[in-house]
Parts: C-alpha cells; structure tokens; sequence
DNA sequence: TTAGGGTTAG
C-alpha cells in the first residue's frame, strides 16, 4: 500500500514538472518581469537622495512604486520613508498598498507604526486605510482600538464599507465573540445600505465551523443557494475540511460532489483537506485515489498537501517513509518548509528517537530562520515525553536567544514534563512565570496542574487551584472534572468524588464513559461494588455505552473485592458486548485460575474473553 | 486599484 502510495507521489510530481513545461511562456514572461522590477526597486531602495524629491513622479518612480513587492519590513520603511519625501506625495492608494502588503507578512505593529508616519505627514487615509488598520489591530489583540478607528471613520468624514463591517466580523470571531460578530452581520441586513457580500458570509460560515457547529455552517450555506450570494469555492472549502477536521470524511465527500455538481470547481485546498481528513483516519487507499484525481484535473499537490502526507505518515510511525515523501518534495523542486521538518522531528520523537529529531532541528538551524516556537515545543515535548526534562528546560531557555517568544503549548508541555516527573515545585514555579510573562493559562493548562498535583498526592493543592478557576469563571470542562474525581478516588476520599459527580449535571456538564469509568473504579476501591455495578447499568440507560476500558475496570473490582462469579457473569456480559480482558485483568484472571478459585465450567467463557 | 473569507506542524 505504502510503496504505491509513493509511486502516486512521484507520478503527481512527475505531472508536476510536465505540466510547468507546458506553461513555459506564461512563466518565462512573468519571471523576466520579476527581473526588470527588481532591478528597478533595488535602485529606488538604496539611492540616497541629497534632498526630497521635488516636482513631478519621475518616469522611474512611478512604475516602481505601482509595483512594488515588500517582502521584508525593513523595505516597508524603507520604501514609505522615500514616498513621505516625495514632494507632492504619492496617491494615499500607494500607501495604502505597502500597508496592505506588511499586514500580509503579519507584522501588524509595523502596519501601526507606518500608519502613525502617514498621520504626523498629514496623508489623510482613506477607507482601505482604515479597513487595514481595524484588521491589524484585532490580531494584535487591541480590539478596542480596532472599534476606535470607526470612530475615526466618521471624525474624517468616510463611510464604512462591506470590507469594514467584513473586518470586524472576522476579528470578533477570531476573538470568539460570536455574539457580536452576528449582531453586525444581522444589522447589515437590517439597514440595508450596506448588504453583506459573498465574503461576508464565506466569514461567518468560518466562524461557525470554528466553533465546531458544522450544521449551522451548512445552514448558512443552504440559505444562500437562497439568496442572492451564491456559495462560492471558499464557502465549500472552508465546509469541507471543518468536516474532515472532525472526521466526518463521508460528509465532506458529499459536499464535495455537490459543490461539482453545481459546476464550482474544485482546488488544491479542497484537495488537501479531503487527503487530510482521509489520512486521519488511516484510509490511504482513499488519499491515493484523491491524489490520482487531482493530479488528473491538472491540480498540484502544494507544499501543504505534501505535508500531510508527511505528518500522517509520522504520526503513523513510518518516518522513513515520510523522509522518502520529503525527498520527491525536494526533486520536484517544491521546498520543504518549517512545518514539514517540524512533522518529523514529531515523527522521530513519538519513536523515541530523539538524536534524529535534533539532527533534522540542527538542519533547520544551518538553513536560516526556519527554526520557529513549534519546532521548539516540538523537540522540548520530545525530550519531556523521555523524562529528559533538563535538556528540554535547556531548549526552553535558548527560545529567548532566537529572539522566539514560548507560548501557551511551550509552557503547556513543560509543565506536563514536571508534572509526570514529579516535580510539582518546579511546574509551579513555570506556571508563575508563563503567567508573568503573559501567556494565558487555557483549559489543557489547567487539566495539566490539576492532573500533575493529583497524580503526586497533592488533592488539598489541587482543590484549592480549582477553586481559584471557579473563582475567575473559567471554563470548566469535564476533563477537568475526571481528573479531580480520579485524584479524590484515589485519595479515598469517595464521598467528595461522588458529590462532583452527581454535581455534574447542576453544571450544564455530562459525564462520559471516562468519568463514569473512574466513578467505578473508585467505588470499586472503596468496596462499594454493587454502587458500581449500578453505575454500568445507569451508563447505558442514559446512553453513555461502556467501552472495553468500563468493563475491565468493574471486572476487576469485582475480583479484588473477592466477588468472584460477579465478575464472571460481567465477563459474559463483556464477551457478548464483543470486548475483551485486557493485560491487566488476565493477570487477575490467570492467577484464579491457579488458585482453582474458578468454576471449571466457565473455563470456555474465559478463553473466549481472552481470545477476543 | 490598494482593504475582508478557505489548506499543513507542537
């Protein structure tokens, strides 16, 4: 299966080289054009003028400035530092482009910081300025100065457009301020004068999709197949791989052909989500046919479709086969970027194979600047996951060097590393820190502590950080939840563990098979059996079906609390549901049997339940 | 002729 996948690899890539061929001139065209314009920029970037440039735009400065390509945020200053001396100035549309351009490259203080240069130069800003502006100041998380320049809008004497109203959608749902994002799309109705536009809506459908409620995202779509604003390929798209994202893959293929069926066609995006979501769930046969097929529609897999298929087939375990992936990469002159090396080194470090995780980090080094923080978290979660906490705390500390910022995940993963080591002092300490050095704590944050406390006999610590999630409102979840329980069970203290349970539903949360699993293990423990027994039973009238993991657990109870033909008939039970003894409970049961503690006659039962 | 939406890694 493998060796055809990589033969359909290099076929692709084969096309890949056949099909520039064909498109030979076009490219040889633009390429030269390239060549003149940068020749051109170098020129306008590093002459020194002795004084500002008068009079009229040269015949040399004009074409430049039209075609300008920043790619750095040092020739943004550069460049607009040159327009501001122009004397008269060139058009606020020209600024507006080398804006437009730095937000692309995501430095959204700089997009700030060079708008404050227009300002104090009196070049007033128009419409596209200020859209620029609101968009930037939401990703810098500034959400109030990004409502301030409406107010701006209005002190200068402009109209906010569709794009600005478009803007603020996206960055309240960025935000996850779902509430106001719909209020400014239902007032855009409601007004009339400003009417949302297939953008619009392709953000709100996004916006769904980000919350995980795929069928309202399909709603939306649904409603404008209604309206005037067809469903366009980004609507589809954005559909689509949120499907493949929660693996419902066959409702992603559905969509898929209906969005052919209507004549949209689709492109490398589409195609990469679907071989995504296919390879996800282990179907490679499926992400073979996807890539014969667009491959066959003159579509190219990219560097981010080559890319799932090196993370699928890491996180498979098969890193030589993800190298070989990398390889045809290279020959088909596609690059490998910060994401594919960032694949392997996960790759090599799920296999315990840390030194070649660090010779693919070392590579990324001599290469330039293609280190980033998740190639860092990557390698620190490597060595934590080995119980090499110190050279992951190393790592951690060489971040700053790079001039790299440790986020959430960073920390996350550290104090998960301390927590597992023992180390209950240490992820305090670098809890403190990550809060002084103002990365939010999130919920997996938390669950990390909480799980690290518990696990190292510290409950009265735990419950009192519990406390102080509940006291700032956080988002308690039922992960949180299972853990606390578990920690309380373990403790033996039932009672508690119990009132967090039956607790559960006064807090708007269900339990799930895992928090039903750990209530009966703990009753279990505390030689509470037929509570437990109850428990299994309640499970599958409310729906909660125990799995393989609910069984073993009870089964075993029932052999520790010396309820031996308990435990039998919950072995027939388990037989008949099709699961299965695991390691744990076979050791119990192999030892009964030596002792002659089991009827002989359920001697077929239990080579059944062993051999499932 | 510039601004807003869709794909890849921890």
């Amino acid at each position: 299966m493998l060796k055809m996948m990589m033969r359909n690899i290099a076929a692709a890539s084969s096309f890949y080289c056949s099909s520039r061929r064909w498109r030979g001139m076009p490219c040889l065209l633009s390429n030269s054009t390239v060549v003149v314009f940068a020749n051109d920029y170098f020129a306008f970037l590093h002459s020194q003028p002795s004084k500002p440039i008068k009079s009229t735009r040269t015949q040399l400065e004009q074409p430049v400035i039209n075609s300008l390509k920043i790619t750095t945020v040092q020739d943004a200053f550069i460049v607009f530092d040159r327009m501001l001396q122009m004397r008269p100035p060139p058009s606020v549309v020209r600024f507006d482009q080398i804006l437009g351009q730095v937000a692309k490259l995501k430095h959204y203080s700089a997009v700030i910081s060079l708008y404050n240069q227009m300002d104090v130069s009196g070049i007033g800003p128009d419409v596209c300025t200020l859209n620029v502006l609101i968009n930037c100041y939401f990703h810098l998380d500034q959400m109030g100065f990004s409502l301030s320049v409406l107010g701006k809008f209005f002190k200068v004497g402009l109209e906010p457009n569709v794009i600005t109203f478009t803007t603020l959608i996206n960055g309240f749902l960025l935000k996850n301020r779902m509430a106001e994002a719909a209020g400014i799309f239902n007032k855009m109705i409601a007004e009339g004068n400003c009417q949302p536009d297939v953008v619009t809506f392709s953000t709100l459908v996004k916006g769904f999709c980000m919350k995980g409620n795929n069928s309202a995202a399909i709603q939306l779509l649904r409603k404008m197949e209604e309206g005037a604003r067809k469903p366009n390929l980004v609507v589809y798209n954005t559909i689509i791989d949120s499907l493949c994202k929660d693996t419902l893959v066959d409702d992603a293929l559905n969509l898929f052909s209906e969005m052919m069926c209507k004549g949209i066609a689709s492109d490398v995006i589409t195609y990469t989500s679907l071989i995504h979501g296919v390879c996800k769930l282990g179907k490679w046969k499926e992400a073979i046919r996807l890539l014969n097929e667009m491959v066959s529609k003159n579509i190219l897999p990219d560097v981010c479709t080559f890319n799932v298929l090196v993370d699928a087939l890491c996180k498979e375990g098969m890193v030589g086969e993800a190298e070989v992936v990398v390889e045809v990469m290279v020959q088909r002159d596609i690059e490998p970027n910060t994401v594919t090396y960032n694949s392997l080194m996960d790759g090599y470090c799920l296999r315990g194979e840390i030194g070649k995780a660090q010779n693919v980090f070392e590579l990324m080094l001599s290469k330039g600047s293609m280190v980033n923080v998740v190639s860092y978290s990557t390698l620190i979660n490597g060595y934590c996951k080995h119980k090499r906490i110190d050279e992951a705390m190393m790592l951690f500390l060489d971040m700053s060097h790079k001039g790299l910022v440790a986020d959430t995940i960073t920390y996350n993963t550290l104090l998960d590393g301390f927590g597992k080591a023992g180390r209950i002092q240490d992820a305090q300490k670098l809890f403190s820190k990550m809060q002084a050095c103002g990365q939010h704590p999130n919920a997996q944050t938390y669950s990390i502590l909480l799980d690290g406390l518990c696990k190292n006999r510290q409950l009265s610590r735990a419950m009192q950080l519990f406390g102080e999630m509940e006291a700032k409102k956080l988002d308690i979840n039922i992960v949180i939840y299972n853990i606390l329980i578990e920690g309380l069970c373990i403790a033996g203290k039932i009672e508690s563990a119990r009132d967090l349970f039956c607790g559960l539903s006064s807090k708007g949360l269900q339990p799930n098979v895992r928090t039903c699993t750990i209530m009966i293990s703990g009753l279990c423990f505390a030689g509470l059996t037929s509570e437990a027994e109850n428990l299994l039973i309640q499970m599958e009238e409310k729906g909660c079906s125990p799995d393989g993991w609910t069984f073993n657990t009870i089964i075993r109870g029932f052999i520790h609390n010396k309820q031996t033909s308990r435990a039998m008939v919950l072995i027939q039970t388990m037989v008949e549901k099709g699961f299965s003894a695991d390691a744990s409970t076979m050791l119990l049961i192999v030892n009964l049997l030596s002792k002659d503690e089991v009827d002989p006659a359920l001697l077929p039962l239990i080579k059944k339940s062993l051999s499932n």
